[in-house]
Formats: C-alpha cells, structure tokens, sequence
DNA sequence: CGTGAAAACTACACAGC
DNA sequence: GCTGTGTAGTTTTCACG
C-alpha cells in the first residue's frame, strides 16, 4: 500500500498524540473528519497503523533499572533458536529485542526495578538456554526514547 | 502517588491495547466506569500514563534498517555533552539514546529507510560533535519490541 | 469509594455534491 | 474524493447511597 502526504500527516500527528478526537486530527493536517476517518481506516487495516497504546512511566512505576544486554552464542542451530526466542517472548522484562548481523549475535533492552532483579533475569535466562558471552550495559539515563517513526 | 493492585490492571490493559472504551476496560479489570475513569485520571495527572500513541509499522513504511549505536567519546564537558543531546534530540531518525555506564558512554537505536541513510545520518552526527569511537550494530531481525512494563 | 443517570461530545455511516 | 448531516455509542460530570 503506498502512502501520500495527507496520510503521512496524519500519522505524524497520529504517532504524536493519539488521544485527540477526529475533529483535531483532522484540523491538524488541514482536512475534515470524513477523509482523514477514511485514511485512518485504510492504514489501519493495512497493518500500518498498529495497536493504539498508553505509554507508562518506567521511572514512577519504580523501573529504576535499564540494561541493553550483548549476547554472543556458539550455538546457531534452528532448535537453539527456537528456545531462545520461546525464551524472550515469554519474559516481560524484555522490552526489545533484535537479531544481529556480526560479532554480536543478540542485543536485548531489558527493564527491571534494580540491579538485583537484573541479575535474577540474568540466571533465568542462562539456565534456559546456552549462550557463549554475554555483556550488559546499565543505562544511567535516558535521553530520548520514542516511537515516532521520522516520516 | 501510590498504585494499587486495581490501577496496575488498568495499566496492564492500557499498555496493551488502549483504544478500547471505558466500559471494556472496566470490565476486564472488574470494576464499572466512574472509579477507573477517576483512577486514570489521577494516573495521568501524576505522569504515571504519559501520552497515548499509536504504533506505525516500520517495515510497512519502509524503515527497513536499524542500528544500535555504541560511542564513546573522550570529552565529558558539559559543554560538548550539551551539544551532543541537542543533536541527538533534533534527528528523528534517533528513536531512543541512553547514557551508559563503563567502558561505552552512549547507545543510539537509530531507524532509517536504508544503510546509504544510516551513514547521511553517522556523518551529519560526527560533523555535529567529536566523538572517540563509534560502532554500529546492524539489525537483521526485530523479536520482539513492546513498550508495556512488566507490572 | 462505588452506582446510575444526565449532558456533551465523538465516532462512524451515508446521502449528496 | 470531499462536505455535511444524522444516529449510535462514548466520555465526562454529578448527585446520591
């Protein structure tokens, strides 16, 4: 599906603020409410427009911890796989998580009340699966984090 | 502001799928509208619930790669540190930065359309501000990627 | 602190342009 | 493809238990 300026608009403001009504939305991207209802509708079907969300505050809600944790195995057979992605997606510590092209196979974000919870997560997680090295790096603040993509 | 065991299930489903009415999720945490809607209203207040935004799929938009980028930089003045959030906070193309503890002082997650935009991006940055040494890791696979906190 | 109803607003669908 | 109107549903307020 392709996408034109009113559209990308609309996301920005969209990706931005999701809380205000149609009528704003609209006003913003110089429009009216029938069209711009129409666009969200397609995009959203599409799959380009995903899940609607609230976005809590980790450091209120007692987060105080934030590691990105560089994983390197041996192991790279599909059943390894497997039970570590199985792994991931199961622990809600893990924020994010990619697959990697190089030296390091695996990075994770991973965000926990303390340094002990980490380490808790940490045992948990090499108990599960083999893994060859792994570095963490403890985030002492957080200077940006969005999801607003740069349309 | 404490939370209480009923404002933490609202949160759970709030960071799930926030676009649902006030009825459903009354309903799911089992309460009725007029106390959950005081509870989010006070959460938001607090700043416990920040802003609501819909997740757009990169991929979809062509945001096809992504780099997480490890600096260090010999200078630690405020001066050079002022300059470096400044740039960081003005590129969109950074979706999330954070001051490190040890040995590498920043990590970037950096999304673009391509690689050719990631080094328009990395040469914009060290022309900006001096930095030691940078090492960019490349993103073959998202796993797993949700900004809902293990509450 | 919860219930229920009233008022204002919003989403969504549709006829006409 | 946009404008405007109508209706169902939702948010928000408030008086009361």
């Amino acid at each position: 599906m392709a996408i034109d300026e009113t559209d990308r608009k609309i996301l920005l403001e969209l990706q931005e603020d999701a809380g205000r009504s149609l009528d704003e939305i609209a006003r913003a991207v110089g429009s009216s409410k029938t069209p711009v209802w129409n666009r969200i509708r397609k995009m959203r079907e599409a799959g380009i427009i995903g899940p609607q969300v609230v976005i809590p505050d980790p450091e209120k809600l007692g987060f105080e911890a934030c590691f990105f944790v560089l994983i390197r195995t041996s192991e790279h057979e599909a059943d390894w796989q497997r039970k570590f992605l199985k792994a991931l997606r199961e622990r809600p510590e893990v924020m994010e998580a990619h697959r990697l092209a190089g030296e390091i196979d695996y990075i994770l974000k991973v965000r926990v009340k303390n340094a002990r919870a980490y380490d808790v997560f940490y045992q948990a997680l090499i108990s599960e699966v083999k893994v060859y090295n792994v570095t963490a790096l403890l985030s002492m603040e957080e200077l940006k984090n969005t999801n607003a993509l740069p349309l």
